[in-house]
DNA sequence: TACATTGTTCCGTC
DNA sequence: CGACGGAACAATGT
């Protein structure tokens, strides 16, 4: 699943792929990606998705590509800027013209020949165009600060994080802290060694120093080693996994060698290990 | 077949 | 009324 990490490094590529680039052609096979706002409703969808992202992209140049949580920007060298959240299952991928691309959603077809497409097998990720003077306000609003950019005091995570809610699913409010999913926030929670069903109100002193060392920790592990070429994901066939509990319910903790257990909350799966995760 | 997965939204409860 | 939990929704591969 594409979370702080994945998005960074799909940033990463696009930068190579595309600034400085012309767009020679605007493809898109799938009108409903484009949308009016962050959303997987089809009433979001803009009217004329094709005719927008032409208009905005045609002999433009993409001069910046931003990143905000699990958000990311194009920026054009005109007016426009596309905001672009990879929902989960979305990436950015290159090809060479004429080879088709399963499950390709939006293609920009560039000057040097290649094109750059957006892939979204579960189209739960979007597309949606913005004013480039509107591009930072619609990339930060209503996220917390970045996990990544903007790495929080022990005391500044605790005073986002004051909630009864358990510290998981505090830990995923993008509102308290933007870029955490599901895997990341499972995999901090082991390397601090905090139970993710914890109240989130209820951690101490110790617990929040850990915290606040073992998310950044988490983030630039996962980008440290899922390298920059184009993105793969754990639920896809022949990916293995590289976390230490998400997905691995059963399986002996390679820490203190307890069973992994899973549980649900707020209805997502979370994993832990109830040996050193007291 | 049912399930898993995301962010958003809505609804019921306290 | 704010906080919170839970469920629904979108789509589709396994």
């Amino acid at each position: 699943m594409p979370e702080l990490p994945e998005v960074e490094i799909a940033a990463r590529g696009l930068r190579r792929w595309l600034v400085g680039r012309s767009v020679v052609e605007v493809g898109v096979h799938d009108v409903k990606v484009v949308r009016r706002k962050l959303s997987t409703l089809p009433s979001d969808a803009v009217e004329d998705g094709t005719g927008a992202l032409r208009a905005d992209w045609l002999g433009r140049r993409v001069s910046e590509v931003r990143r905000v949580g699990k958000r990311m920007a194009l920026v054009g060298n005109g007016p426009r800027a596309l905001l672009v959240h990879l929902g989960m299952s979305g990436k950015w991928v290159t090809r060479d013209a004429e080879v088709p691309v399963k499950h390709g959603r939006v293609a920009l077809t560039l000057d040097d020949g290649q094109v750059v497409w957006f892939v979204d097998p579960r189209r739960f990720g979007c597309v949606i165009p913005v004013d480039r003077d509107e591009v930072d306000t619609a990339l930060a609003k209503g996220l917390g600060p970045d996990a990544l950019d903007t790495p929080l005091a022990a005391n500044e995570l605790q005073e986002r994080m004051q909630t009864r809610s358990a510290i998981k699913v505090a830990l995923m409010d993008q509102q308290r802290l933007a870029g955490l999913g599901n895997i990341h926030a499972v995999e901090a929670l082991w390397r601090a060694g905090v139970d993710p069903r914890r109240a989130s109100s209820s951690l101490d002193a110790a617990e929040w120093r850990a915290l606040a060392r073992r998310i950044p920790e988490q983030l630039q592990w996962t980008l440290d080693h899922e390298g920059d070429g184009e993105m793969n994901y754990i639920n896809e066939a022949g990916v293995d996994n590289p976390f230490a509990v998400y997905a691995r319910e059963g399986e002996p903790c390679r820490r203190c060698g307890d069973a992994i257990a899973r549980v649900v909350q707020s209805g997502r799966s979370t994993f832990w290990c109830p040996g050193c995760q007291a």
